[in-house]
DNA sequence: CAGCTGATTTCCT
DNA sequence: GGAAATCAGCTGG
């Protein structure tokens, strides 16, 4: 296990510190595990591209609290994303996990991404959550090892992460929740060491290079460039008298 | 393979 | 009202 003190620095110095290490999920579904093999770093008031940028809200509350606890928010209407808290309680500070490569609970983390792609849960607490009764056999889709939990979004799918493990301590043996140390983690040594390069999806503070990850991991997602998107005008004028607009 | 698009909540201006 | 720490499906080269 990881110790709070580790959490309670700069997320500048506890992001590299993160590659390496397991984060694990333990549910009655199974336990899934992964190594994480890419993260980013994100400061508080300094920082523009942080949830924690213009104060506190309903959202960012937990990047304010205690450090070692996740901080899980829901983005793009769509997916989850989980971060873990760094510095004491009452700075914001937190590194997001955005890629890691799974090495325990193949199968389950496959089964949560196929029924995730079928049928994102937007109100969910628990995503793809296996619950008893009322649940169909389909067939799973197959993965490539490398595409379980190589995004931030996808990484949660397969950790089985929703609402509900907002604020959760990772520090904890006891949480379902955890991070084992890189020291008794099981490493494949598929990497070479550590790169770093600007965050993915960032516009602000875009030059800061304060993405992290393992060098030659297959799992690590290709840099895009942030692009705003403008959104397509949703309605046509109405060429006829009839008009059936679907929403 | 690059590029575009829909889905859709949360927060901010 | 618009963009966002995203992903998957589809199109065209």
């Amino acid at each position: 296990m990881l110790a709070r003190g580790f959490f309670a620095r700069p997320a500048l110095e506890v992001a590299p510190g993160l590659l390496g290490c397991v984060i694990e999920h333990d549910t009655p579904d199974g336990l899934v595990a992964a190594v994480l093999t890419e993260v980013e770093a994100y400061e508080g008031a300094a920082d523009p591209a942080s949830h924690a940028y213009r104060g506190r809200s309903a959202r960012n509350a937990v990047m304010f609290g205690p450090a070692g606890h996740a901080y899980v928010y829901f983005t793009y209407g769509m997916h989850f994303c989980v971060n873990l808290v760094c510095l004491p309680e009452g700075t914001a500070s937190a590194v997001l996990l955005r890629a890691g490569r799974v090495i325990e609970g193949i199968p389950l983390a496959a089964r949560r991404r196929s029924a995730a792609v079928r049928r994102p849960p937007p109100r969910g607490d628990e995503p793809g959550g296996e619950g008893p009764g009322g649940e169909e056999a389909e067939q799973p889709r197959v993965f490539r090892e490398r595409d379980l939990a190589s995004g931030p979004a996808r990484l949660c799918q397969a950790l089985g992460v929703g609402r509900a493990l907002n604020g959760a301590d990772v520090c904890d043996p006891a949480s379902p929740l955890r991070i084992r140390s890189a020291v008794t983690a099981r490493h494949d040594g598929v990497s070479t060491g550590v790169s770093t390069g600007p965050r993915v999806g960032v516009s602000s503070a875009a030059r800061r290079p304060w993405r992290f990850w393992l060098a030659g991991d297959p799992s690590v997602s290709a840099y895009r460039a942030h692009v705003p998107r403008t959104r397509r005008k949703v309605n046509s004028p109405p060429d006829h008298e009839d008009g059936t607009m679907l929403r």
